[in-house]
DNA sequence: ACCATGTTGATTACTTTAGTCAGGAAATCC
DNA sequence: GGATTTCCTGACTAAAGTAATCAACATGGT
């Protein structure tokens, strides 16, 4: 039940990208070094996200890359679903064609299960949220140091 | 995302001994007939279970392997647990030292409730549950043919 | 013209997965 | 007590997926 690299680095650059949303164009190197991720390999992610309407490059000097829309109208679960592709634990659940038992297994139905409360989480949580997380912990951060 | 075969074959074999619990032990060969797969992978399949106190093994003519417990008391995510070893959909959410970000970063906190919300529909389903389900899509099969 | 940036495709090394092969150990049956 | 049946164990292989780099290109800003 892995989440590969891709997921992983692609919510961390968008939240990066949220953090600083409604500023001018972010370039990758930013990012990339903030989020400790090899520029060459973010490069990969972007395509992507970019063809789902995520987010827009704009190139030469003073470029980068920024989102396409506010940080509320962006779902984890759409993020991870075009960087990972589905995120069904087990074939069968979308395409019940690949397996001949689909229609009377019933652990086929667990997967199913498992599969939308995942989703349930990921529905249910945008950009917006992330932010908010990431303010509030380096808020508790700050104030640790007034102690 | 994935589930790999393991978990998926070793939840299958599972609910075929459930549905035949309390006859004598069941040959891999007859599991792996009736569920598809082959004796030679089932055989790598077993030996963790039975570690785990999961299943026992009974040796020569008329063996087999049997449930050690009632199936009520087999959660699924044990099994999962066994067999694919931890659920997590990364790797620091169990282990923070992994990455040096673990305690700021917001995204593992996410990656932490997606496998509570998996972890949670795993834990709430028993082998007995899932022979219940395969009762019944069976009495539904039966009965369509009386229409 | 030049440089900074995103964009794209090919390639590589590595790891995991799925599965087979081959042989051994214990229990049963005749 | 030998043959048979079963589980048990470890080594091995082929294929796929992952993570990442290399190299070249396209485009916008100055």
């Amino acid at each position: 039940m892995k989440l590969s690299t891709r997921g992983r680095y692609g919510a961390r650059a968008l939240l990066d990208l949220a953090v600083h949303y409604d500023r001018s164009p972010i370039p990758l190197r930013d990012i990339a070094r903030r989020q400790g991720i090899s520029v060459q390999y973010l490069e990969h992610l972007v395509p992507p996200l970019i063809k789902a309407g995520i987010l827009r490059g704009i190139r030469g000097a003073g470029g980068g890359i920024a989102l396409s829309k506010p940080p509320e109208q962006i779902k984890l679960s759409q993020v991870i679903e075009i960087l990972e592709g589905s995120t069904t634990p087990v074939e069968c659940v979308d395409n019940p064609a690949v397996c001949p038992r689909s229609d009377s297994c019933v652990t086929r139905d667990i997967w199913a299960e498992v599969n939308k409360a995942m989703g349930c989480v990921l529905e249910s949580i945008t950009l917006e949220d992330l932010v908010k997380r990431h303010e509030e912990k380096e808020k508790a951060k700050t104030l640790l140091y007034h102690i």
